[in-house]
DNA sequence: GATGAATGAGTATTCATTCAT
DNA sequence: CATGAATGAATACTCATTCAT
């Protein structure tokens, strides 16, 4: 592993612990073991590195999702599995995942920011597919009609990031270790095709 | 209004459009017209007028939201009113809850903040009491019995604090109107009793 | 005891243990019960109160100290007694003693203080009477002739005041309880007149 | 002379001219003719420079109070070597010696200092030294033996600051030039035997 | 006498970034 | 690629003092 490498894992450890704004480059040359200088010479700045560490696990995120989609069975079995993915990112990408979180929307709000506008547009599609996903699964018969598509997968986008941020954020909160499988339950409920749902924008029998 | 309503109202406006680090003791005296000084004898820190903010709109918030409890008709509409306040609160006290929302996070964060262990016990307090406005639908018959009452919960509490982080986080996003409308029709999709996920916990026919 | 005692009272207090530069007037204010302006009402400055008590335990040693050789028996008697008294007031008066000892050099550094000249005055007054006891002990037989009276004044005090200083000072330093009856048996052996130190400016036998 | 040795020597003449508190780490760079910030990577704060100060001068004084110690031919010669020591650094290294005496006081009183800890250590062992050179005196006949030794290095040690603060404390003061003679004068006096102090501790003709 | 809100100049320290070597 | 000395603008916080009430 380089030395590039060591400036990324170092500056992956100190945001994803102590947050962007909080962690120097002093520190991070100082944890990755090299003159503060050569931060600078491999990243263009401090949010160089930031930039590197988004791009990279958002796009390791889509490219997932995106397999997941090619394989699912169903429409409901394509937001299923974006939903586990978003778990199993948490698990498996921790830092990264963590890093993304805390720090996407301060990047976001900064105008004129270029990679604001990619990461913008990788949203955009995440949504625009999920939301293509339930088309598909209501075709499919396995999600219910009476849900518009779009707000849908805003609205199931927001439950999984939001969860996944309360968990995170608020360390002393109690929380079950059945909460991903409730979540399923949920979205289930929310989802399926059924008498109710259905009965409410039909005519009854 | 005294000099000290002054520099939090200034700090409020200053804190919700650049954010808290962003935001200096300058500014914001500058905006309220007084010295600089003068934050610090009303206020102890910059800090200090954050959690005054944080405290007086999370105090309302919890006030407000326990009205509506008591007003509630049922446990579904107990559950609707706490979301719908969300979106009142977003509209009505925006920068209020902006900071609320982008601040509180990085001072749960801080290990050892007393104001921090004051919101966790707050929050704790809510998502019980959302908890038991479900168990109290299960008995009324207005939610389903097949949901545990802790984790649906915390699943909408997160999805509808989500919703709110990802509209006011990411600007250039484009959202439908109806997304509120949208919001409630998906909650009373999963929450309503008498789809076949109550079934598969019932005796057949 | 008025309110101008108690801010007396506390800045003593706080001088002696923080020192003078380390106490803002916000502490003695907090310490007396005061509002900080009354300060400022009594004393005209934060320096104002300082002065007050240099001059009153100043004065207050000088005073005892005339008393003290006025009552000596022999000059040799005379000196002890000062020195005696040394030690009594930093027994008796220490919080006095402990802002004297620390803030006098740092007011007496301060060119164009007036406070500072009536101090200067006040010591060269000490050391010149300090000086005649002296004198008076040659001739009365007490103490040897070989001194000259101005130095040897000078030595004796710049003794006893950097011996209270250097056990006040350094707090980890281990000084023998008998360390004040050392202190005059050294005097005397110095001061007494005997074979030796006469021998040793006069012809020998 | 590297930028650090500028930065060390525009704050030690400022630190003696002005004292610690009152020099500003921005009147420091400009003597230096350097940025601020430099003097935050050398040193790492501004009583960072006045540690590295002080361990220089007391490791030097107590170096050659060490060679002096070895050079001397009797127990009094090496007391007044470590005495004419004292004087000969207030010539020669006026400055340190300055900045010792008047900030020394107040950081040992500095609770948890690890450079106080050092310095208490430093000035126990040059007592300590005197001590023995006491003992040695007593043994080899140039210093009366009816002195407690560890009192005694005390009290010499005490003289002589003491001495040179009050000298160096007071401007107004006159002092004689002839101080420096006297002060042998009067320590001889005191140590030396063959006085009737000694005859107090001996069996009478 | 007594209050405490208000002032504003002052200060140590931080930190991303540059650049000569 | 690699170093680390050097920069300098930025910033939260302090505190003696004033003054209207």
């Amino acid at each position: 592993m380089g030395r590039k490498e060591d400036i990324y894992a170092a500056a992956l450890n100190l945001f994803a612990r102590n947050g962007f704004r909080a962690t120097t480059t002093a520190a991070v040359a100082r944890e990755a073991g090299v003159a503060e200088g050569l931060i600078f010479h491999h990243f263009q700045s401090k949010s160089g590195i930031l930039m590197a560490i988004l791009n990279e696990v958002a796009d390791d995120f889509l490219g997932q999702a995106e397999k997941a989609i090619e394989k699912s069975v169903s429409g409901l079995d394509a937001i299923e599995s974006i939903v586990r993915l978003h778990f199993r990112f948490h698990e498996k990408r921790l830092l990264e995942f963590t890093v993304l979180m805390q720090e996407l929307p301060w990047e976001m709000n900064r105008s004129g920011s270029p990679a604001a506008e990619a990461m913008r547009r990788r949203l955009s599609g995440l949504l625009s597919r999920m939301s293509e996903c339930i088309e598909e699964g209501v075709r499919d018969g396995s999600i219910r009609a009476d849900l518009d598509p779009e707000d849908t997968a805003l609205v199931i986008h927001s439950l999984v990031t939001g969860l996944i941020r309360t968990i995170r954020e608020i360390p002393g909160l109690k929380v079950n270790p059945g909460i991903e499988d409730q979540t399923f339950t949920f979205l289930r409920a929310a989802l399926l095709p059924g008498r109710h749902g259905d009965n409410a924008n039909r005519p009854g029998p």
